[in-house]
DNA sequence: TATCTTTTTGAGATGGCTTATCAATTTCAA
DNA sequence: TTGAAATTGATAAGCCATCTCAAAAAGATA
């Protein structure tokens, strides 16, 4: 049963479109499945994934529709370079990244006590953190030579 | 002697000039001294800012200028929307942000302890940190209630 | 100072990524 | 099944940033 893989996330998706008066079609489903077997990926990329097997999805369902994912927590929309990529991060807690400007190689991290420290900063100064972002640029050991 | 005020963050691009065989032109300085009187600012803002005094500085030369003073480490580049601010980073440390999430409002910190990990992190994973962005968003006392 | 090579500038064209438009289609509640 | 409301796909449009190139400026040299 390959589509009870993501269940989890499918449902996610539904209770949000649910909450926003928004449909469930055969597009959203698609693009969810195809979604979450990346780790991160752009609207581009996915296009031309998904153009092998459903040749007439548009580039901006793709789009509008990761933003869809984004709003519904599924996703989380990132920078870089010139593009915007797609994290999948409905399987996992909060990650941030490591990123080689190098060859554009991403290492996903977390840590705890950077996190603690991150709401430390926030009360001091009055807020109340809703998310963050910690982008790390570097050089990957290969292209440091 | 208005100009002696940013003295110090002259000599840096001067020096950068050298380094790499650029030239030092009224522009330049123009573009740095009005830079230097922000906090962070968008090519565009700039632009304008400008215009009024200097109607005929080219957009092109304020994107190229404000990214010949990233490399010279005196602006960083940092993406906020779909335009990329360049923040002032020439009369202190690296800072990171806090951004509220309602009204817009940024609010800068510097935490050693975070940094500190975050070398430890990137190491672990074979990586040579050449910089970093921090942002926490969230939503401020006013924007609490 | 005059000269000459190299870099920079300005204006607009160009390019790349993302969103807006809108008629046709699909969803889904009644 | 029907009909109101949302979605889709194709493409146009928008926006931000960079590129192009002839004219101007910088700065080294004589």
């Amino acid at each position: 049963m390959a589509a009870g893989k993501f269940a989890k996330e499918m449902n996610v998706l539904k209770e949000h479109l649910g909450k926003h008066q928004l449909k469930f079609t055969r597009q959203r489903e698609l693009i969810l499945t195809a979604f979450l077997r990346q780790e991160h990926i752009t609207a581009e990329a996915m296009y031309h994934q998904l153009a092998k097997t459903d040749p007439h999805l548009g580039l901006a369902t793709i789009y509008r529709t990761l933003n869809l994912f984004c709003d519904a927590g599924i996703a989380q929309a990132r920078h870089f370079g010139s593009q915007t990529q797609y994290d999948n991060v409905s399987h996992k807690g909060h990650h941030d990244h490591l990123i080689c400007t190098g060859c554009g190689k991403i290492v996903e991290f977390e840590n705890c006590e950077i996190e603690k420290l991150q709401e430390e900063v926030a009360s001091r100064n009055g807020f109340t953190i809703q998310t963050h972002r910690l982008e790390l640029y570097g050089l990957c050991s290969r292209c440091r030579h």
